[in-house]
DNA sequence: TCATGTCCCATAACGGCGATATGGGTGCAT
DNA sequence: ATGCACCCATATCGCCGTTATGGGACATGA
């Protein structure tokens, strides 16, 4: 019994990583539960049975994405100076949306007639909370002034502005160089 | 056959008007070409003479969605001071995404598998301009210092990024008073 | 040990999708 | 008048997500 249910966590396993080499390969199109299963050995029945339809596997990629983002974002070297701290952060936020763009469309694009479920959600916005804290930091030290919510959400809504407009193809001559710059002058305006 | 002509672009723009509604409506995941051609009297097969395939129908909503977007901001009052006047078309940007949705998610997002055609595209990049014309003359009268292509891209890109997050359920508790106070930041950070 | 019942999953089916092939009918030119 | 070319509606194809159904493996009680 405790065996059978390894194997049922196997195969969830092997239907999720067939989903997330699908999703990086060939985008969310692509992403079809017949192909799916097939590519993981298992009949269609099986997402059903594990996720409980396509929305939950996209749920699962969902997921998938944000621990790609916090990951890239806590594995950074410390900063002395609180700003470049979140400048740092911003860049690994830039660097998994463009290494991982399919998943980042899962995350934030919901034109994928996919709806995430209420702890998805919930992560989402929690994936706010790391940048917060350095907001917080950067506020204590004396770099910023105001409310490390509504900076931190300015920031987000910055860095995000800039990738999503790169992954619809509306790019900017700047490149990685005017995203920072931008990010600088946004952090200016939050100065003391 | 100038009246067939007549009569031709005229089941053409019931086509475009069907699909308009259908995507006000409904949303991008409602919208197939049975259903749009039911809706206007027409045969599936009348789409593909009139638009190619459902990537023209789309590109015709793509189009839509960037004159409603121009619209919203060519008619707005003057504003004596230059920097609000950034304020305002980001007020314009934000209120068209919020009544348009679906239209906006047409125009930025690209994981509905539709790929706007290079004069769509094109036409996107052009958005930026009356933006980029608002900026010039805020930096010409001494209010904001810089590159004004690149501070027209930082503006958009914070206020794409507060829209985007909003339409994807990440929600700050500040609404529209947070997102002015945001773009407020990023125009002091570009003060002389 | 054998019969019974229960649960799980693979096969098959359903309605809808975008796209294509094809056949019949209309209208023009000869 | 007759032949031809073009246009569009019908039918079809191969997918899709989802649901129904049938059979077989396993546990349980006699």
């Amino acid at each position: 019994m405790d065996v059978r249910h390894k194997a049922e966590d196997a195969t969830r396993d092997a239907l999720r990583e067939a989903a997330s080499r699908i999703l990086r390969r060939e985008g969310v199109r692509a992403l079809s539960l017949r192909r799916v299963a097939r590519e993981a050995g298992v009949t269609t029945m099986g997402i059903y049975s594990r996720f409980g339809g396509k929305d939950g596997l996209l749920d699962a990629l969902h997921a998938e994405g944000f621990e790609l983002l916090s990951e890239a974002q806590a594995s950074l070297p410390e900063q002395a100076d609180p700003l470049e701290a979140i400048v740092a952060h911003a860049r690994a936020h830039r660097r998994m949306a463009r290494d991982h763009q399919a998943h980042y469309q899962v995350m934030f694009e919901r034109s994928t007639g996919f709806e995430p479920s209420s702890v998805s959600r919930e992560r989402a916005t929690g994936s706010l909370e790391a940048l917060r804290a350095k907001v917080s930091d950067a506020v204590s030290r004396g770099a910023l002034d105001g409310d490390p919510e509504s900076i931190a959400r300015a920031v987000f809504a910055q860095v995000h502005g800039t990738v999503a407009l790169t992954l619809a193809g509306i790019e900017g001559g700047d490149g990685e160089a005017g995203h920072d710059a931008a990010l600088r002058a946004l952090l200016r305006g939050f100065a003391p």
